[in-house]
DNA sequence: CCTACCGATCGGTAGG
DNA sequence: CCTACCGATCGGTAGG
């Protein structure tokens, strides 16, 4: 790893922690073994580092629903986009946190240039769930809503995800997929089996669990 | 409104606009016509002010979720929590925003005080939806996963709401109700008419709606 | 990459 | 409630 890249990835970390104002660009130095002056060797500037955290975890957002395949029926479409979601929060929790608590921190014009890419992404969210209501297979009143619905349980998780936590990221994203299809008021369980069966309501398989 | 209360106000809406740590004294004295040093004739610091925000943010809070009967059926408390919790976000959105936004700069003596606040809010999701897992009308894997579902859509909630805008407080609560409850494995609408139709799967209320 | 420094600004106080 | 001030700290730079 070279020094930028140690100093990003020491920022994220620190950012996430105590947050964008609170960390001083000293505080980084430490955290890399630096003086405080020498940070400027490598980097133009502390919103700079800012820029290219949230940047880089838009990008991974962005290419994790990129990757799902856009002619897949929309229940599933949209499992798999909440399961992309949920596999870059566990996997970078700590930019994940940054990209969400402090982009607002960025300069007007880097601000903008992250809102396009926001926007990009809930596309993504609100095609599936519109495709899914002209078929059918989405029971909700207003599209729009149900879209920002699905957005705040998803981006609220980095708030209280722990991937290293008591439930494994792959169980965490499939259950949580199966709550979002139910807010969805789509019928049962997608996956595996058959279409769902008429006549008998939806079912979260293995229904129960703890209580 | 005497002069503490509208600092506080004034400090509400600067916090949530620019952020705790970007508004400085002298820009929240500007906002009520004082001068930087004549603050302190009113508050003690600027913390001070911060927990007073998120401190009176959390009682409402709670005092939403302590007005909806225990006694209610699962169903109905579980909508009832979610328009009271929309309700205060639709009421005071900067105050809310600080709340979710800033608390973590509180001293650590304060969090841990305003922590108890969350915990105690979040044990009346909690339990309403463990008594709709026992009673059989909810339908999920894990109720904590789904506790934590629900609050994760509802707490994000402050993050585009505008109470202000095309759709009402009362119509955007009543809708993301019917979302919860989806995701909850509830059979169908609640409130009004006989219990849920066998046979029939759920059903959101005027399903389809925009498209 | 370090040393030494810059001007600006911060929250808070004394004294009236 | 104002004026004037405090020490501390901030992000960033020059010169080597």
């Amino acid at each position: 790893m070279d020094r930028r890249t140690e100093i990003m990835t020491a920022a994220g970390r620190l950012f996430s922690e105590a947050g964008y104002h609170v960390t001083s660009m000293r505080d980084l130095a430490r955290a890399v073994n630096l003086q405080g002056g020498s940070l400027y060797a490598h980097i133009a500037s502390k919103e700079e580092i800012l820029f290219e955290i949230v940047s880089h975890a838009a990008d991974l957002f962005l290419a994790g629903a990129a990757a799902v395949p856009p002619d897949l029926p929309p229940a599933e479409r949209v499992a798999r986009l909440v399961e992309a979601h949920l596999a870059v929060i566990a996997r970078e929790i700590g930019n994940a946190t940054v990209f969400f608590h402090e982009w607002r921190f960025l300069s007007p014009e880097r601000k903008a240039q992250i809102q396009e890419r926001r926007d990009a992404y809930e596309a993504y969210f609100t095609r599936a769930i519109a495709d899914g209501v002209e078929t059918g297979v989405f029971r909700v009143e207003d599209p729009r809503l149900a879209t920002l619905f699905v957005l705040s349980a998803l981006n609220w998780t980095y708030q209280w995800y722990d991937p290293a936590g008591p439930i494994p990221p792959d169980e965490f994203a499939r259950q949580y997929a199966a709550m979002v299809l139910g807010a969805l008021g789509a019928d049962g369980p997608l996956t595996p089996g058959p279409s769902p069966r008429v006549g008998e309501g939806r079912s979260t398989e293995h229904a129960g669990g703890a209580a």
